[in-house]
DNA sequence: CCGTAAGGGTTACACCGTAAGTCACATGCG
DNA sequence: CGCATGTGACTTACGGTGTAACCCTTACGG
């Protein structure tokens, strides 16, 4: 019993209601376009890119796509395995972005290089969802369910190994690397507008803008503030990692 | 037209309602004892702590402290604001637990060791609640309303600027700092069972535990497994604490 | 004794994730 | 051809969430 609701809704229905009795009979066969979970993941990153991750709900997800909400957990089996696919989506950009997991070729430290300034490319292509990447990292696999992005540790392991790491060598680069890259794409992304906080998108613009030279009570705070807020954290990668570079090697010379 | 809804509410009815107006003329004069923010940021905390943030909701909150949850918004503007506090709150706690903070004494290399493991105690005393805080980083405080946790900025930066740093050399060595400390905590904190970033989800117990020997297209990871779930990050710690204090020390000489 | 305001409770609302049922159509089989 | 079956999306419904707005009780200063 249709119940007749005083029908507020004012979203704009798709198709396919007020008339389904009808004769209609104009659909060409597949007038349906299924939706695979393809299309809703990427739709997922789409979204999580452009509006942040506390914006996204089912429902709007499912605005997005066309379809009600419902119709996404035929696909996924609920929120929370939607943003661990999502993350799964971002970090196998890497393998299709280009070559960054395939083995080395130029010794292990150009390797290491591709696969970081791979992952901070995606990184920064993702600031939105970046810092959800990190708050899931692979899901410690070789406990529980396992099935983060295995792929990329995978590769890492795998590689170090064909390059002359023994096991507990390649152990403490994975965990140097990983470490590493953790905290300074974190560090860079969140300063490009990478937020976590929930709903804050629509605007919160000028309230308090009088602040020119309200009390700060941290005074070296507020003289180097400038040149914190700067953005010269490409060349810091560029050296960190080189230092990095050097400290896996003696890793790897102690083995 | 407000329609009447069949109004099946049916949640217990806590007290004091039929007998107000009784005599009562029992209690000593503060007998409301009231909440302030403290209070309730303190059992935020104690409740991330013990059970996670996800499941962390003003209705809970308020539960915990024996009140209803819209008396929290008196002290605490929002669930947003409550959780900037939080990590605040956990970030002071350094302060409180010794003289982390204070000036060096020792030399910039013993006072950044100091931090260090100062930063590095109070992240393993909230394993679940450090993910948040690195997830919430200082928010950019030079620019906008600023307040995060800047006590601790500003201490480090005045340290090392008493300590012979110039201003390019203390930045530098502040964002080299700080991503070391995020990458390594996280990763730590995450591998004790700190939960999951941002928002998300409260409890998933045992599913699917007959991962016998559950076919892993990952034969390195599967093999590393379980020298990658070993916990000898402590000492991974000092040795990467060690080599970035060398390279601040470049830092400073370059200067 | 009466403001007045603070501390807290209560109601209400829009939105959320999702369990369960339904309906439209495509495709198989007899 | 008719009918069973399955699939993909829609609908309804429920409990939980953050929070705006209002109400009530108490403390206290005049």
């Amino acid at each position: 019993m249709p119940t007749e609701r005083d029908d507020a809704v004012d979203v704009a229905r798709p198709v396919a209601d007020a008339d389904a009795t009808v004769v209609d009979g104009r659909q060409p066969p597949s007038a349906r376009v299924p939706l695979d979970r393809n299309r809703i993941v990427d739709a997922a990153v789409g979204y999580i890119d452009e509006f942040g991750l506390p914006g996204l709900s089912m429902r709007r997800l499912g605005g997005v796509l066309g379809v009600e909400a419902m119709s996404l957990y035929r696909y996924v089996s609920g929120r929370e395995a939607l943003l661990d696919a999502v993350v799964d989506s971002i970090m196998d950009q890497m393998h299709r972005d280009e070559d960054v997991l395939a083995r080395p070729q130029d010794g292990w430290q150009d390797y290491l290089q591709r696969l970081a300034h791979g992952v901070r490319r995606v990184a920064l292509a993702h600031p939105k969802a970046f810092p959800l990447v990190a708050s899931r990292p692979p899901e410690a696999p070789w406990l529980r369910p396992p099935l983060r992005s295995l792929a990329w540790v995978e590769a890492f392991l795998d590689g170090l190994r064909s390059e002359g790491f023994n096991d507990t060598a390649t152990v403490s680069a994975y965990r140097a690397f990983t470490s590493f890259l953790l905290g300074h794409l974190l560090l860079e992304v969140t300063a490009h507008g990478g937020d976590v906080g929930p709903l804050d998108v629509l605007e919160d613009s000028q309230n308090s803008q009088d602040l020119g030279k309200t009390l700060t009570p941290y005074p070296v705070v507020s003289r180097l503030g400038k040149a914190l807020a700067e953005d010269h954290s490409a060349v810091e990668f560029e050296e960190s990692l080189e230092d990095l570079l050097n400290r896996i090697a003696l890793m790897r010379a102690e083995s």
